[in-house]
RNA sequence: GGGAGCAUAGCUCAGCUGGUUCAGAGCAUCUGCCUUACAAGCAGAGGGUCACAGGUUCGAACCCUGUUGUUCCCACCA
């Protein structure tokens, strides 16, 4: 036993079995007889490094996938990445930005020929560190959302949605991310409560004749407290009116095109017709009235802001404001605002509330909490704003999405989330699909030099469609304009399910036709939008069928203290730091201890150290078995009951667990192979057959005991193997001989027969009686070496098959039958038994009356619930029949355990 | 502002149709043990008015109502 080292070390471990496991082909699935079981990997960024959140997905992931294996299916894990048009840009923009290369002065084809040179140079990184988990994907099939046959889906469906009528093109306000200059869709936008201040401004108001003049001249004011002073092309104005209003946002007075009262406002009633002058630009701008203000808010007057406000926006276009657009793509002034211009709009606001106190205008500053959105993917402010983008039409599309998750055909796992989806697909708006970036597939729509558009994959095609469709055609196809913007990356995402198996390419092929629709989706609840919803969306646009069964959504990692794990924070452990220290299945096991299905999982390091020492575990009682020798002796009966026991205890948790992975109950899962692994096996059935040492060395044992153990621990590596795939292929093969490509990971799941309840009952009461024992000694400070002597009282109901078992646990020198209750003996109850257990010292007959006492009165408070509920004619009439049996057996045995507890205070005396 | 979820031992959570063993598990804690598989271990023990207040019921951790706390999602109140 010597060469087996006394802690597990996974290091050579791990590398070995991940390579024979490819090697061997392990991994790959192709299309066969079997029934398939079929993942599609949520696709990491491409330039992505592994956190805890992939940790925990790609873990349940493979845990599925492993066990649908062993239950001999045909399992297809498919791996990949996603392009991720945001973020990837974002990052390659910043590398060429170190490098002294500015994106404007590059070309698209240049820029794009640096970004592919980046995602090869990154790219797959993250697939890498996936296989050090023991990712037991085909990665044969490894795919990436902008590669040709994945890009060429996105654009024919584009075309064909577009077609449909489902895609159109129009001015609209959009969310606007200045650092990433590219519009967002709503879900890309996070809302974050920030404090603020409310700036009140108050501009003056003039009739209209005024307000006519101002239009073509120029003027200068003077406000204080009393009133406004004019000097409008060399006349001079004055009044005591104001209009005041609060805004967040002092920098947008600037595009200012209106002011906006409640028409029921008693306080603005005289200022129809009027207009407010907006100061520095000195622009009159009319009172309009709509019932959308809130009187109580602020002052009740409300500026308007078409341009930076998707509210202004809608107001402007009723009241027909004019539109006045003051920001730069990138947050700074543009020339229409007048002031400030090429300022960043965050220092202008600060700016402008000082010049406006200087001049007058601001006149009360208040803190204030408001909502600013912010983006997810750099993280900007965003800025409404007009502008021109692609839109998808949600109303018609999205209705199955919505339908077969509510009739239950797709599954959401934890079913909380089914309302959430509810909510969301009942008031999805239209969905922007274009972002104003070069990383991703650009649209495939063509204009020609009047501005006129064509929707088609190539220019020679949509040349043919503009002498189709326009008369008036008049110029050459080289002449005509790809769109500069390329598609949201959900846009491409949305068909993976369908597009990893060229469902698009190549449609009604062998892969789609059997791996669709795949079984089970794991991924986050924050994505169930952006993606999960759009891929069933498309799944039946596209396959007329869902793209997956069941949806399985983590939780978030957060730390200890309940924070996100953010790179910022610090907070966040290196996945693969974690794997060096407590190895794969350490930390595989460590994830899922305390990780329920969509319950965030406060990650600490020391479930890691749970994860390591369970597997420590696991290894020592290898070593013990394999220390083991066998001769021909007859077997024991302790040996062959306790083998009797074991087996009907491993049904009956094979049940238990096969029923919770039904149920995608991963912790509780996990937590009964642990538990039968630690506590049945080891702690329990090991102690019961473990041979003796004699003149230092462990005895023999028989033949068949050793046999069945190793057969025991055979089904205890196979049901533990998903969890811990390292650990058990190793032992798997160090336990015995195998043969050439024999291996765990593809052996049959254990097969489930029913157990013996009344082997499995009877253990019960002999370990209760072993537990009560090692308290007394405890308790008495009598050394588990002493042997003591046990009785128990004559019962034919007593399973005296595990005597033996008993003898042994519990260091007896006689263990037997009687009538009587011997001299000086403790009396121990465990169910309708009764044990006596002599002692050599005196027995504290005060201690022993008092322990004896309170269970009596246990037993006594007990029965007389029993009884009450027996006398209750309600009880009696309404309980179900079974019910009312068993109240009737719990009195019966609570009435027999007291008068023999009786019994044993009278003797006592 | 709207909606949803959650509240059970120090921590993380089970508790599946209300009905023995319904108050549980793992970890942590405490007490003994270096017992020749494992101190990354063994054996044993102590922890809870099931958030609060009502209600329904023969019977409630579980069903209903309200309160409080908390988390998340959605939303165009400056």
């Amino acid at each position: 036993m010597s060469e087996i080292p006394k802690t597990y070390d996974p290091t050579l471990i791990e590398d070995k079995w991940y390579s024979y496991w490819i090697k061997s082909g392990f991994f790959k699935s192709v299309p066969d007889q079997r029934e398939p079981y079929t993942i599609v990997i949520p696709p990491p960024n491409v330039t992505g490094v592994l956190h805890m959140g992939h940790m925990l997905n790609n873990t349940i992931q493979d845990v599925l996938i492993r066990r649908a294996r062993m239950l001999g299916k045909n399992a297809c894990w498919v791996p990949g990445t996603d392009h991720a048009s945001i973020a990837t840009e974002a990052k390659v923009v910043a590398m060429l930005k170190e490098k002294g290369i500015n994106k404007k002065d590059i070309s698209r084809q240049e820029f794009l020929k640096y970004a592919w040179e980046w995602k090869e140079k990154y790219g797959g990184i993250i697939l890498e560190q996936l296989k050090k988990l023991g990712a037991s994907c085909d990665w044969d099939r490894t795919r990436f959302t902008m590669e040709d046959d994945l890009s060429d889906a996105v654009i024919s469906v584009f075309i064909d949605l577009h077609k449909k009528g489902h895609i159109y093109r129009g001015v609209r306000m959009v969310n606007w991310d200045p650092l990433g200059k590219t519009a967002l869709s709503d879900e890309e936008v996070i809302h974050k409560e920030v404090n603020s201040r409310l700036i009140y401004v108050r501009y003056p108001l003039v009739d209209a004749s005024v307000a006519e003049l101002l239009k073509a001249n120029k003027s200068q004011w003077q406000i204080n407290e009393s009133g406004w002073t004019a000097e409008v092309d060399g006349k001079k104005y004055s009044g005591k009116d104001f209009i005041s209003i609060a805004t967040v946002r002092p920098e947008t007075i600037l595009g200012d095109t209106g002011v906006c009262v409640h028409p029921d406002d008693q306080r603005y009633k005289s200022f129809k017709g009027k207009f407010a002058v907006i100061p520095m630009v000195n622009r009159p701008v009319p009172i309009v009235f709509d019932d959308y203000i809130e009187m109580e808010f602020g002052t009740g007057a409300l500026k308007v802001t078409p341009a930076h406000d998707i509210n202004d926006y809608n107001l402007g276009i009723k009241h027909g404001l004019e539109v006045i657009d003051t920001l730069n793509d990138d947050g700074t002034m543009s020339p229409s605002a007048g002031f400030y211009i090429g300022e960043d709009r965050f220092v202008v606001r600060k700016k402008i509330i000082k010049d406006l106190e200087a001049s007058g205008n601001v006149f009360k500053i208040e803190d204030y909490k408001n909502k600013v959105g912010y983006s997810e993917r750099t993280d900007a402010v965003i800025e409404p704003r007009l502008s021109m983008q692609w839109f998808l039409k949600m109303d018609t599309i999205s209705k199955p999405a919505l339908d077969n998750v509510l009739n239950g055909n797709i599954k959401i796992i934890p079913e909380k989330f089914i309302n959430t989806y509810k909510h969301w697909m009942e008031n999805v708006h239209d969905w922007c699909i274009s972002r104003q970036l070069w990383w991703g597939q650009q649209i495939p729509a063509w204009y020609d030099p009047k501005g006129r558009f064509v929707v088609a994959k190539t220019s020679p095609e949509a040349f043919v469609l503009f002498k189709m469709q326009f008369s008036d055609f008049n110029f050459s196809e080289n002449q005509l304009k790809q769109d500069e913007d390329v598609l949201d990356t959900w846009f491409s995402s949305w068909l993976w399910p369908i597009s990893v198996f060229d469902g698009f390419k190549d449609p009604g092929n062998k892969d789609i036709k059997y791996y669709y629709p795949t079984n089970d989706l794991v991924t986050a609840p924050e994505i169930l939008f952006f993606w999960v919803a759009r891929m069933v969306l498309a799944g039946y646009e596209y396959m007329q069928e869902k793209p997956f069964t069941n949806v399985y959504l983590t939780g978030i990692v957060r730390d200890k203290q309940g924070r996100k794990m953010s790179k910022s924070l610090g907070n966040s452990p290196d996945p693969l730091d974690l794997i060096t220290k407590y190895s794969a299945d350490g930390v595989r096991v460590g994830m899922l201890l305390a990780s329920p299905a969509g319950n965030d999982l406060l990650f600490d390091e020391s479930l890691c150290e749970q994860g390591r020492n369970f597997a420590n575990k696991i290894w020592n009682a290898f070593r013990l078995i394999k220390g083991w020798t066998a001769n021909d002796q007859k077997q024991s009966n302790s040996d062959k009951i306790s083998i009797e026991w074991f087996r009907a205890r491993f049904n009956e948790q094979l049940d238990i667990i096969n029923d919770h992975y039904l149920k995608y109950r991963m912790s509780d899962a996990l937590m009964a192979s642990y538990k039968l692994i630690w506590d049945d096996f080891c702690s329990w059935y090991l102690e019961m057959i473990k041979p003796e040492f004699i003149d230092g060395n462990a005895a023999p044992v028989c033949k068949e005991t050793l046999e069945a153990t190793i057969n025991f621990f055979e089904e205890i590596l196979k049901v533990i193997h998903p969890w811990m795939p390292f650990i058990s292929e190793e032992l798997w093969h160090l336990l015995k001989e195998r043969k050439a490509g024999e291996c765990l990971i593809v052996t049959p799941w254990p097969v489930y027969s029913s157990p013996d309840k009344k082997l499995l009952s009877g253990f019960e009461i002999a370990s209760e009686i072993v537990q009560q024992i090692r308290n007394i000694r405890q308790q008495k400070n009598i050394s588990p070496r002493d042997p003591l002597q046990l009785f128990v009282k004559k019962d034919s109901a007593f399973d005296s098959r595990f005597n033996d078992t008993i003898v042994r646990l519990s260091n007896l020198s006689r263990f037997e039958n009687t009538e009587e209750k011997p001299a000086n003996a403790l009396s121990l109850l465990v169910k309708q038994f009764e044990f006596y257990l002599p002692l050599t010292g005196a027995i504290d007959i005060e201690a022993e009356k008092d322990r004896l006492g309170k269970e009596l009165e246990y037993n006594k408070g007990f029965l007389k619930s029993v009884q009450a509920k027996l006398a209750n004619e309600r009880f009696v009439s309404n309980a179900k029949p079974e019910i009312f049996e068993n109240e009737k057996k719990k009195q019966a045995d609570a009435e027999a355990k007291i008068k023999s507890i009786e019994q044993q205070i009278a003797s006592l005396n």
